[in-house]
DNA sequence: GACAATTTGTCCGTATGTATT
DNA sequence: CAATACATACGGACAAATTGT
């Protein structure tokens, strides 16, 4: 396992900030919808909620994104 | 919920470490050991694996802890 | 080298709680 | 009240690294 599911996800969604594709203040799509999307792009049959959740959780704790209950995730603005 | 589980664990870990009860370098209980522990302290029935991980798995993230498969989980060096 | 025991690391699927609309 | 969406927790399965026999 050269890296884990959890650390591809962070990965890619950190390159897409980085690229602009999610600039700051812009909402990500909901779980639901990247399960579905990572299935894909991790060429996986099964992506657990939970594994999803291990990604976003850990960059909300680093503050590079922001959890908003009932709202969304949004990716941070920059650390003033 | 004042406090979840897991960020109730992270804070007693940083107080110990704080305190110097595990200095730098110190190996921690194992992950049942620990399970045992935080059962009692927290006052509750039942502390899932992964919750306890969860608490571990972020401090690691954050360079408080170290962990190192086979061995054990340390406390980490001062930041260099 | 082979094998078992111990311990951390990743992932699964589900259930329930809480906040917003 | 209902729908949507994130937040926490459960418990188990298997992989991977280390140590000792």
């Amino acid at each position: 396992m050269s890296m884990p599911y959890y650390r591809q996800i962070v990965a890619d969604i950190r390159a897409r900030v980085a690229a602009g594709e999610w600039p700051p203040g812009h909402k990500l799509p909901s779980t639901a919808e990247l399960i579905e999307f990572y299935k894909v792009e991790l060429d996986t049959a099964t992506l657990a909620p939970s594994t999803l959740r291990h990604a976003i959780g850990l960059m909300i704790e680093l503050g590079e994104l922001r959890g908003q209950q009932g709202l969304g995730v949004f990716v941070a603005d920059g650390p003033e």
